[in-house]
DNA sequence: CATCATACCTGTTCGC
DNA sequence: TGCGAACAGGTATGAT
């Protein structure tokens, strides 16, 4: 569920549902996925619910913080009083709520549960003091939010001074928070860019597309709930609907609306990229 | 220092 | 159909 828009909509949907609430028992079923003390988070009640690029942070009111990553395939699934009726639980939920897939479980009051889901186990959740949030080595790393501190001049200026692929750099988080492979994808095909185009040869034209592209295809995500592509549901355990209207990712082989090209797909910076050769430009 | 390749896991999809 | 290979929305780490 990875990228900010889908992260975005669990932090909104826990704040509808989790806030309140307080933790009676934390069942751990893979260690390896857990940092901290699971034991100090008996009886802590649920406060605010943050977001720092793709991680959430969930404060409780006794000075700790627990910090979420969902990596790929993590899933954080809410069942309890404040959801009904509730959805049912998406067939992209594999093994199902206590499944050999459910790595963590936390046990709130009032029969509530919050279960943490990951088949491939990239997540990881840890436990860290409120007051040392902003510290932690990978909330520190994280770059400028969209919408919020990401100006143009600060893209502009990080893009010129690096010569990698603008899709690697897009998906950099210690540039641009929170995009990632979806959103990167679509944010080149918006402003018509080749992923392989080593950023500091853009236009600066070309850098302000791209700019307004990023948050477009952000904001549509959100608006849309997240993708869910592959394994992303809410926390109400249904699925988003960006996926009804990519751009170019997943579109190999089809039609590119805006000049009949043909999406081909390649490897970029690691990953696969779609894209259409006619009409995004190599710079 | 900047950049790239690989590892971490398991489930699904692709190609022969 | 069957079976292995390649791949999947992310990031840390080690190599170059």
């Amino acid at each position: 569920m990875p990228e900010l828009p889908e992260v975005e909509s669990i932090r909104l949907q826990l704040t509808k549902y989790v806030v309140g609430h307080k933790i009676e028992k934390t069942e751990i079923n893979y260690k390896k996925c857990f940092q901290g003390d699971p034991n100090k988070l008996k009886q802590a009640k649920i406060g605010e619910i943050r977001r720092f690029g793709k991680a959430i942070v969930i404060d409780l009111n006794n000075k700790l913080s627990i910090l979420i990553h969902v990596k790929m395939t993590g899933q954080l699934i809410y069942r309890g009083p404040n959801l009904s009726p509730a959805p049912a639980i998406s067939d992209k939920v594999k093994g199902g709520l206590g499944g050999k897939h459910t790595h963590v479980v936390f046990h709130l009051n009032k029969d509530a549960k919050l279960f943490f889901n990951d088949y491939r186990k990239f997540g990881w959740i840890k436990v860290v003091k409120t007051d040392e949030v902003e510290e932690d080595k990978f909330i520190k790393n994280i770059g400028p939010e969209p919408f919020k501190d990401l100006t143009i001049e600060y893209f502009t200026k990080t893009l010129s001074k690096t010569k990698r692929n603008i899709k690697s750099v897009l998906m950099d988080q210690k540039v641009v928070a929170g995009v990632g492979n979806i959103y990167a994808n679509d944010a080149l095909w918006l402003s018509g860019i080749h992923p392989t185009t080593p950023a500091h040869k853009l236009p600066p034209e070309k850098v302000k597309e791209l700019y307004h592209a990023i948050e477009q295809v952000l904001q549509r995500g959100l608006a849309d709930g997240g993708a869910s592509e592959n394994s992303f549901v809410t926390p109400d355990g249904a699925d988003g609907n960006y996926q009804k209207h990519f751009l170019a990712y997943d579109k190999k082989g089809e039609k590119c609306v805006r000049c009949g090209g043909i999406f081909v797909k390649d490897k970029v910076g690691g990953r696969g990229s779609v894209y259409c050769p006619k009409c995004q430009k190599k710079y």
